[in-house]
RNA sequence: GCGCGGGUGGCGGAAUUGGCAGACGCGCCAGACUUAGGAUCUGGUCCUUACGGGUAGGGGUUCAAGUCCCCUCCCGCGCACCA
């Protein structure tokens, strides 16, 4: 076998062992230095190892934690598992595999995979969030949280998949199947655990503006937190006591409003429909109670529903109208009761067309707005279209002391609720689209609650001191079938003796969802085995907050909605000193697959193709290929793996890739055609170092003025994470200093330094090859001298006309004056203006000249 | 439908925020070295023979527009009867 110049196997090898046996990056609590706390969004270790999408993310934050240990920061970049979660179990229930030991088996693969890739994590802090020592805590923040009274049981209905014998949460059903499988969801009612996350809907909402997030994962929060102002009316229904309260945005519309809806699920329905109705009406409310989620927004497009036979009054004309009830009004929102104002909203508007319901318009549109629309005024005034825009109120006034009309919805809105509040028939109110966090999973594989079922009905909350409470062994990890976790047939654990009062009880089956793991994980990560508490007080007010966090967009809501609330709870609580956990938020964007499709635009597997000079064919028919991007999957046959890329290209080629495809918030396609670039700079840059005499000498102008050029381009890249065009500037500099035959030691020395961060293996053994005997880890970060990257001459654009005519150079610090006598003279610039009159003359100094004539 | 991104060579992507569009890389073409090349090096590569024309399409503002404004089209992501 041929000698490799650039042996990135051995390499590589040599430098992992080498961090890994001086504990190069041990990191220390409470250092001089300024503190760094950098985090990747910790994986689940599942059987199919990592793909390329996770090296990505921990590639870049790894890029800061080098470059900013060798600013001198004290860094704090750890690594742990989010191990809980239904896969392992399910593959227990059909193997009869231990969870645990599936979970083992996943992490040390993961963990050969990752440092397989150099990143430089502080091993000695490794969490796993199905350890009890850190579950101990986990479970402790849930005391806490039912403490403050934010933790309840609810009979709830429920996502519940015959499939899975589970439940599900609203996140993990997608269009009515579940995430996981693909099965059908039904709804149940069941006695789940709810997290009060809406008690603190506004702060969770109003402190989203101080977060250095993307702002469009900003906005997907405040969408899903989904604040609305408006005001809660009640109308009296005809012949009884009851009343019923709505929740309306549009108070302004309340002359308009024609008849109301009550959701099928509301509790006076029963009450007000009349005897003539209630057959109608029962078969109408089971029929909707059997629906699945899916079912039911699939009725988008068509609106049903059924006249109660009951009337309302309503408050501002004393006018009767019919109460129907429809499930398009939720019971979950607002007061699960609406006025319906068919003039000025589409969906009452779809559903009054539907059943000759009058439609009253008392809102006259915004005529420029309506216009833009292309909406006939007159039909909306007529009824004959619905108008939800801005407008002037009309025919909306009373004796009673209420008169809107003329004014616009604002003023509208402002005027009718303080006259409701004044007749004490309404008032303002907020509303959330936020619902409380189902809180409970019937599953092994997850945190048992710290509670009891006392025999008297009573929950008894453990002890601090009977913490954790492991889960119990079990042989048969299939769900009980009735909708009870699996922890139901540990018949000795169930039960549960008060150790002062000698009470019993039965203990809590169901689980803690995933989620509950890596609400704190951030925090544990600075005292990870703290055994007196979940982490001290002190290590926490050094580090926090995280100062970077990345990971992928698929957590944009969820995760990160769920930890902000636990952080604010633990703020509250005084154990937490930060408002917020995550000062800067960047979300990676997927890497997709080199993937292929017919001219039917049918998929063909990626195994099926074969390439010819033509272009991509089918392997078994011939057909044509194109080319194109997709989401990385089995069925594909796409999936791109870290090990194949590191055995063929190296770790180094490979982390630089991965940053050069493009911006790290960018969705790219994956071409393992293009790491060939990346790892030819490595050989070249191999050969300028390693192989080329390294010489005390003076570089001349331009080389100064390259490298400093290089330090302030890649140090200012960084510092906005902008990876990609850092490397293609190590790649001019490379490309021009490896033209050299003796390269210039100062030269050697920074470029290796500004690569460290990069390709950390092949740096540290050029650094070693250059006459270095420690790590290049902590080494002093080069600095840049504006002096040498400033220009002498600079080429001047001279534009005629808007159109480049002449290119002179012009000495750097050029008057406006010189500019303009010296571009007037050129002969290029003469042949352009042909003598006629100067009109204008534009100058930038340092840029361009543009003559106007 | 609503919200948020985005559309630049054959491909991935640059462009100091209004100032020479296409940096850097892949691919491709030509050449050098070579027993050999999936090694390396050199040169070329937006379109057009040219004049010129080009950043999804159309209009506008400006001395100057990929960048700002208006309209249209297309793609991705998120939400989806939230009153």
């Amino acid at each position: 076998m041929q000698r490799r110049d650039y042996d990135f196997e051995a390499i590589e090898k040599k430098w992992q062992d080498y961090w890994e046996k001086n504990k190069t990056f041990k990191v220390q609590d409470f250092s001089e230095k300024p503190k760094y706390y950098v985090l990747d969004m910790f994986p689940y270790p599942s059987g199919a190892g990592l793909h390329v999408g996770h090296p990505e993310g921990y590639t870049a934050t790894d890029i800061v934690c080098r470059y900013k240990r060798m600013r001198g920061f004290n860094v704090l970049h750890p690594m742990g598992w989010d191990a809980f979660g239904l896969p392992a179990e399910q593959y227990a229930v059909e193997t009869g595999t231990h969870p645990s030991i599936t979970t083992k088996k996943n992490i040390e693969v993961f963990t050969r995979q990752i440092k397989a890739l150099g990143f430089s994590y502080d091993w000695d802090r490794e969490i796993n969030t199905t350890d009890p020592k850190y579950y101990k805590w986990t479970q402790w923040i849930f005391l806490q949280l039912y403490k403050k009274g934010l933790a309840y049981i609810d009979e709830v209905p429920v996502n519940w998949c015959p499939a899975l014998g589970t439940v599900l949460a609203n996140e993990e059903v997608i269009d009515g199947k579940s995430e996981r499988g693909s099965h059908p969801v039904i709804r149940k009612p069941m006695k789940q655990w709810m997290l009060k996350i809406t008690e603190y809907a506004e702060r969770l909402l109003s402190d989203i503006d101080e977060l250095d997030w993307s702002e469009g994962i900003k906005e997907m929060q405040r969408n899903w937190i989904g604040k609305s102002t408006g005001a809660e009316v009640d109308f009296s229904v005809c012949g009884q006591n009851d009343k019923i309260r709505v929740y309306t945005t549009r108070p302004d519309t309340l002359f308009g409003a024609t008849y109301m809806v009550l959701s099928p699920e509301h509790p006076l329905v029963e009450k007000i429909t009349t005897a003539a109705q209630k057959a109608q009406v029962d078969e109408y409310c089971r029929k909707v109670s059997t629906m699945s989620d899916l079912s039911r927004t699939d009725l988008n497009t068509e609106k049903t529903g059924v006249f109660t036979g009951a009337y309302a009054v309503n408050p501002v004309n004393g006018e009767k109208i019919p109460v129907w009830i429809a499930d398009y009004v939720l019971i979950s929102y607002g007061t699960g009761a609406i006025m319906a104002v068919p003039a000025h909203d589409t969906r009452d508007f779809e559903f009054a067309t539907k059943f000759s319901i009058p439609i009253r318009c008392i809102l006259k549109p915004d005529e420029k707005e309506a216009a833009a629309a292309g909406i006939d005024v007159a039909s909306v005034l007529e009824g004959k279209l619905c108008w939800p825009g801005n407008g002037v109120s009309i025919n909306s006034s009373n004796s009673d002391g209420l008169d809107i009309n003329g004014l616009e919805v604002e003023a509208a809105k402002k005027k009718t609720t303080e006259w409701l509040e004044e007749k004490k028939i309404g008032k303002g109110a907020v509303n959330y689209k936020l619902r409380d966090w189902l809180f409970s999973r019937q599953r092994y594989w997850g945190e048992p609650f710290p509670v009891a079922h006392m025999e008297d009905g009573s929950i008894k909350l453990l002890d601090e001191s009977e913490l954790p409470l492991l889960l119990p062994e079990l042989e048969d990890f299939k769900p009980a079938g009735s909708g009870e976790s699996p922890l139901a047939k540990a018949k000795e654990w169930l039960n549960y003796t008060d150790p002062v009062t000698g009470k019993k009880g039965r203990r809590e089956t169901n689980t803690m969802p995933q989620w509950a793991g890596s609400c704190w994980y951030y925090l544990r990560y600075m005292d990870p085995f703290n055994e007196e508490c979940a982490f001290d007080l002190k290590k926490e007010k050094y580090w926090m907050p995280v100062d970077l966090y990345v990971g992928g967009a698929e957590h944009a809501v969820l995760h990160l909605l769920y930890a902000r609330f636990w952080h604010k709870v633990l703020y509250d609580i005084g154990v937490v000193s930060t408002k917020e956990p995550f000062k800067k938020l960047v979300n990676q964007g997927m890497i997709l697959g080199q993937s292929y499709k017919d001219e039917r635009g049918a998929l063909v597997p990626s195994d099926m193709v074969e390439h010819t000079e033509a272009g991509p064919v089918r392997k078994d028919t011939r057909e044509k290929l194109t080319e194109f991007a997709a989401k990385m999957s089995k069925s594909l046959k796409n999936v791109v793996n870290p090990d194949d890329v590191i055995r063929e290209y190296g770790a180094d080629s490979m982390r630089l890739y991965e940053m050069f495809m493009g911006p790290l918030e960018a969705v790219k396609p994956w071409n393992t055609r293009d790491i060939e670039g990346v790892y030819r700079f490595l050989k070249r840059s191999w050969r300028m170092i390693a192989e080329t005499e390294t010489v005390n000498a003076e570089m001349d102008k331009s080389q100064l003025r390259l490298l400093h050029a290089t330090i302030k381009k890649v140090s200012s890249d960084l510092d906005t994470l902008g990876f990609n065009t850092a490397i293609s500037q190590l790649m001019i500099f490379a490309n021009e200093f490896s033209k050299l035959d003796k390269l210039p030691r100062e030269a050697a020395e920074t470029y290796v330094k500004l690569l460290a961060p990069f390709a950390p293996h092949i740096a540290e053994e050029l650094w070693e090859i250059i006459g270095h005997k420690d790590s290049i880890a902590y080494e002093k970060w080069p600095e840049y001298n504006e002096e040498y990257i400033r220009e002498d001459e600079i080429e001047i654009l001279v534009q005629v006309l808007g159109k480049p005519k002449a290119r002179i150079m012009m000495p750097a610090g050029a008057s406006e004056e010189l500019m303009r006598n010296m571009a007037l003279e050129n002969d290029a610039v003469k042949a352009a203006v042909q003598g006629k009159p100067l009109k204008k003359l534009i100058c930038v100094p340092g840029r361009l000249i543009n003559i106007v004539v």
